[in-house]
DNA sequence: CGTTTTCTTGAATATACGTTCAAAAATATG
DNA sequence: CATATTTTTGAACGTATATTCAAGAAAACG
């Protein structure tokens, strides 16, 4: 008897994630998401409860890409020390290139709403941490390689090379060249 | 004859400094601006133009000061290793003791909206040439002084120190602890 | 003290936003 | 085909916002 819904959840949430990263959360109307997905706001509402509800799945399916393609990384072949400096390198271009100014998702959520709203400071506690995790793995494998110094922990550099990510995530709001 | 405002300019920016810093640009009403300064909204328009206007003075108040204390650290006694270690150290605690959430103000109104209003993107970029000018010349100081090596460009460390400042400015936002 | 000029006040305006809801359309089953 | 159930539609609602403006208050000068 039911009849089932037209859209594909996943890619709403795809193409809202453009919206959102291009103008920011507060910046972001539902009138915009109503352009960018195709439903319209009672749709919308049903299915994600609110402008907010839509936004926290947004961040969550972006971060479990970037942690996933961390985790593929570290299966993949090759040396670890050189996977890392691909991945950092694949962020530079990725930030320098064309579509510069969008930053990183993450940061801007992070800053422009972590500070007051509670829901989204604890999502994104957990995405950092498990961020940083994948990058102490990654760390970790390196030093068995013999490729990186055993004398420093492999937590402290891993935080130590996010928060380099981080700042480049910043710099390229205003610079966005390679450098 | 004619009548002189009741206010004084830099402290009513000042005090919108603490609200901007608090909630962000576009969390921040009128409303706000009108509760913190204590003067009202036809003041205001008259003394700033619109809330950009205000805002604009707000993070040019904001960096000449920062920018300020470097030029004056820099002519002060002592190694500038030092100076800079303790410059450095400064924000590590700013960032960590108790108003931590705040992060930089020009970090959050860089990312908040830099990359959609060209006002406030050229007045941050003028801003950042000028802060890493300042941190390359304590750099160069300290090559001078024989602690830093001479084999790297000034300028591309001043820029990677200044890449782990903003770095630690987001970081501080969601894990506002010193390590 | 009166006049002129400027500043202050705060209510009014228009607009934009997030959200809701009742009606219409669409599907799958009996 | 009829009916039950769900989705879709998009106009309507209340609220909050940035900004304006006309009237009142305050100060300096003649």
């Amino acid at each position: 008897m039911p009849r089932h819904a037209e859209f594909d959840r996943d890619n709403v949430i795809h193409q809202a994630t453009s919206v959102f990263w291009e103008r920011g959360y507060a910046k972001t109307s539902v009138g915009d998401l109503v352009s960018a997905t195709g439903l319209q706001p009672g749709s919308l509402y049903a299915a994600f409860g609110n402008k907010k509800g839509l936004f926290l799945e947004v961040i969550d399916q972006y971060n479990r890409g970037f942690v996933g393609r961390i985790r593929a990384l570290r299966e993949a072949p090759g040396r670890s020390i050189e996977k890392r400096e691909g991945l950092l390198r694949q962020v530079v271009e990725d930030t320098a290139e064309g579509k510069a100014h969008r930053g990183c998702l993450t940061v801007n959520a992070l800053l422009e709403m972590s500070a007051h709203d509670e829901d989204i400071a604890t999502r994104l506690q957990g995405h950092n941490a498990r961020l940083r995790k994948a990058f102490a793995w990654l760390v970790k494998d390196a030093q068995a390689e013999g490729d990186v110094l055993n004398t420093r922990d492999a937590n402290e550099l891993a935080s130590f090379v996010l928060n380099n990510l981080w700042g480049m995530r910043v710099m390229c709001k205003s610079r966005p060249d390679r450098a």
